[in-house]
DNA sequence: CCAATTTCTAAACAATCGTTTAGAAATAAC
DNA sequence: GTTATTTCTAAACGATTGTTTAGAAATTGG
């Protein structure tokens, strides 16, 4: 029929996926993404539509690659110790080379104006919905627990988790170990 | 001699600050600025020499408006108590009619790539560690505290301030309620 | 080999970015 | 009122933004 794609779109996607997370959304321009996907924008366009299809496409990336450490917190039964080593497994996670980048989709919270992209601020309230819920399916492992308990330690992690991804970006290990002890300390 | 300014620089600053509060840096854009700062460009090169240093002096400014709780918490002599209070300040200070706007500063931290501007970075490091002091001096008010033990809540406090920061613009009041209450818990 | 179809190269698009500049308007000193 | 000096208006600057497009290159089916 025709010629052949010289790429596959998850392969360049991971390396979009990966720019964005070290600089952001607006600081990633067309041309660095040429550069970095090893694809010219052609491509780029006839493949995700816009910058802004580059970006959903590679937050969806991200989400999966997210998956080898949610989907350890799924299967882990030992309630808030579980927890706390999603919380390590992040710092892991976040890390490159020497310097943090925090989450992705927290970067892209803390980036976003109020009048940003709609699609953009959807996936990111569903995926901190989605966060959330599996600390509270964690929490609620501890039957001791009642229901009101485990929603206001749920919502307090959260936004520790939140805590941790910005810090992961500006402090030291040793620091961000300390920050999650202490966090933890009265759960 | 000559013509009088129609404006001061004290003025059109605290405007501009406010933008780039609620925007960032990046969209913050010069024509933007303009019409907030009811100036022209002309007006602010003159001024402040380019976006930057604008954006510099909107630092400065940012930091004295702060002033009006970090000096309630310098003046403060309960411990804890104070610093749990600066963390509820914190909420109202950050809050603009319904949505939240973060801390200039931790925002500019978030939205920094690791080769942005030297003197936004030293500002922003510069900012975390007087901040962290002043956890540190309140936390050293209760003399039962050893110097480990303060260093280490200081690092967690500054932390979880990070945290409350970003949370601010993304969760609502009761939830950044219950998160400074469980992060004193732990004291 | 030819024709059809798709990908790729490379240039250009209009819009906007931060910044500069020429000249008009206004003020102060003489 | 004239002159000197500064502020302001408004237009333009080159560079870069995200996006589009014309045409060459490559692949497949007949």
């Amino acid at each position: 029929m025709a010629r052949k794609k010289a790429y596959t779109e998850e392969e360049v996607i991971e390396k979009a996926m990966n720019l964005f997370w070290r600089n952001g959304y607006e600081t990633t321009s067309m041309q660095m993404l040429e550069k970095e996907m090893g694809i010219n924008k052609f491509s780029i366009y006839a493949s995700f539509g816009s910058k802004n299809g580059v970006f959903l496409e590679s937050i969806k990336c991200y989400r999966e690659r997210l998956g080898q450490i949610t989907s350890k917190l799924k299967a882990s039964s030992n309630g808030i110790e579980g927890l706390k080593q999603y919380f390590y497994d992040f710092i892991d996670f976040s890390r490159e080379t020497t310097v943090g980048r925090g989450c992705l989709i927290t970067n892209t919270a803390n980036e976003l104006s109020q009048d940003a992209d709609p699609k953009i601020r959807k996936e990111v309230s569903k995926f901190t919905e989605e966060i959330r819920q599996l600390f509270i399916n964690n929490l609620a492992q501890d039957l001791t627990k009642d229901a009101a308990t485990v929603n206001e330690q749920g919502d307090y992690l959260i936004i520790a988790m939140v805590g941790l991804s910005s810090a992961s970006r500006l402090f030291d290990k040793p620091q961000l170990r300390n920050y999650i002890e202490n966090t933890f300390k009265n759960l």
